[in-house]
DNA sequence: ATGAAAGCGCTAACAT
DNA sequence: ATGTTAGCGCTTTCAT
């Protein structure tokens, strides 16, 4: 039963001496309305410290002003970098986000998203990796005729506008560097074959071995799963070959966490004895010792940009450019370096 | 202009042979439905694919069903966690959370809270440290007679519903076992100041100190902010010491990864010459060399607590028990331990 | 440039 | 146990 919260329309329109529909023009910032007229109502607005109704908007306006966020899990640090990108862009323009944490291949994703449309009535939806590959779920938005966007999918790029990064590209960039550091025996750790993305890594890679004429090695390629138990069992793999490789480069930055800690518990001095790169610089790139030599993606740029692209789709504006590309860029930090001859007894 | 979206309360009633009201009564659970009425409504539900529009709901109930959730920035693991903890709970009662980042102290929080309350027109907040502890935002919230729960609030308990867990206890503990190892200097690395649970955290240390008859040296306390720079900083103000401390306590894992690190740096043994010990078990304190024994925060199940807690006092439900406690645990990992005898040349 | 009227799809309050 | 009647506070459509 507080004042604050009671003002309506009404009282608005007829503290201000005009129509309801005058109120609401003004609101929604729509032409047609005399300066001075606009004024006088957003007096009225401050003197009743009124704030629209977004229930009452949304049942007359027939949408939420709600985003949906579905999002599989890769790292909280990307989950909540997504997020507050979104939000940086939807809240001036008036719109909320719903999150909606999905396991990838559950069998109810489908059940849970359809809710999220006609039950909550989002307005538009993004997926982030790996659900950006989800063809279940982009045939389900797809036939709801719901907008949405992509954060980096990798497959059916015109199912949907989308905001990719260079992936390919920054992993070749590593890869390079690697070799102009003198290594000629390069591991590489893979994602999970879930996550479409990672495979693109794997082609940087490859690429880059091709291109400095360079063999690819299956037995220098290990099959992770993106977690640090994972990124251990690999890189045990790849140390216990009689030939070991004398870097590693891992997918993401918690397998290449791994990596080092095998290497620590082996006694294998990085970087003088086996460099090692990341993927993705989340805290524990930094965090770690020593510190690990990384890739950085621009998430919070992609969501932003992602969101925009989702906005003026609801808004009906003609998207002239669906598709949007963001680099990433190399941490060099202290895990990667040229081999150094190691004394014994004599570390540092 | 999908069928599937289309179908209203009305088209159920009409399909059911029944009025509006008892589907209405159906959808929402009520009593006084007899059961073969129940049922033929189900089954027009089933028929019809319908799904009750939220904002209509909404606008004619006069509550939102949306949940807010503020959070100030501990870390994206205690966020992430946190956020479905709630979800977890909520959703099930067909609530939707909101979130909304917050910056502890910044003069807008006060505007976006109320716009929070007055145009998104959540029912209920839900406050995460250091927001648990913010007094402007207690004292709107009780304004605007908003039911609100707080997640280890330090002060003003009286003030809302809350939750906690046994931070003090916890860190005596843990003081406690490095005292048991042997250990007499012991430094401790505070948190950040705005951040009052920490402090309960070095209470927890004093306490153990007092009781075990040892010294409380101003020299082995040091101020930090939280940040992994901030814990290499106290570090090596701390290990610069000429009797340094046998082992040091960080307030959290991301100031004790900055301490491993300055250690590594220094060359000392951890957990031979230095035992190492965290709070909060974030992702780092296990992908570190070695690994960080640390406590454990309960902080999904303090989440879920808080969210039953908070749905209770939406449905007008008394709540016998305002506050709940869930109990953290120490993990012991790699980093702490005896102090050994360390023989030059021979390391392991 | 402004206004009047008609809903949007539900829930609440009160019948029956 | 079930139905009837009014709105909730906006946006839309169509006048003026």
């Amino acid at each position: 039963m507080n004042i604050v919260t009671k003002a309506t329309i009404d009282d608005v329109a007829a503290l201000a001496g005009v129509s309801m529909k005058t109120v609401s023009r003004v609101v929604n910032n729509e032409p047609n309305v005399r300066p001075a007229t606009r004024e006088k109502v957003e007096a009225a607005i401050r003197e009743l410290s009124y704030r629209p109704n977004q229930s009452a908007r949304s049942l007359a306006g027939n949408r939420s002003y709600l985003l949906g966020l579905i999002y599989g899990h890769p790292s909280a640090h990307y989950v909540l970098d997504i997020q507050e990108g979104v939000l940086e862009i939807c809240r001036p323009q008036r719109y909320e986000l719903l999150v909606h944490p999905a396991i990838h291949r559950d069998p109810n994703l489908i059940d849970e998203v359809t809710d999220l449309i006609l039950e909550k009535r989002v307005d538009g939806v993004m997926l982030t990796p790996p659900l950006s590959d989800n063809m279940a779920v982009i045939t389900l938005l797809k036939k709801m005729n719901i907008p949405f966007v992509r954060v980096a999918p990798t497959e059916n790029k015109s199912a949907s506008p989308y905001v990719e990064t260079n992936d390919e590209e920054a992993s070749y960039d590593m890869t390079c560097q690697l070799i102009t550091q003198g290594h000629t025996r390069i591991g590489f750790i893979c994602g999970h074959p879930d996550h479409r993305a990672m495979s693109l890594r794997y082609e940087g890679y490859k690429a880059a071995l091709i291109e400095n004429e360079l063999p690819l090695l299956p037995d220098l390629v290990a099959q992770g799963e993106n977690s640090f138990e994972s990124g251990e069992m690999c890189a045990k793999q790849l140390l216990g070959l009689p030939d070991r490789p004398t870097a590693i480069f891992a997918a993401n930055d918690d397998m290449a966490a791994g990596v080092m800690m095998v290497a620590h518990q082996m006694g294998v001095k990085i970087p003088a004895q086996l460099s090692v790169a990341g993927f993705d610089d989340t805290p524990v790139a930094h965090q770690i010792w020593p510190s690990l030599t990384t890739i950085r993606q621009p998430i919070r740029q992609m969501a932003k940009k992602a969101t925009d692209l989702l906005l003026k789709q609801l808004k009906g504006k003609d998207i002239q450019l669906p598709a949007s590309m963001l680099n990433s860029s190399i941490i060099v930090r202290e895990s990667t370096g040229p081999l150094v001859a190691v004394k014994p007894g004599k570390p540092k």
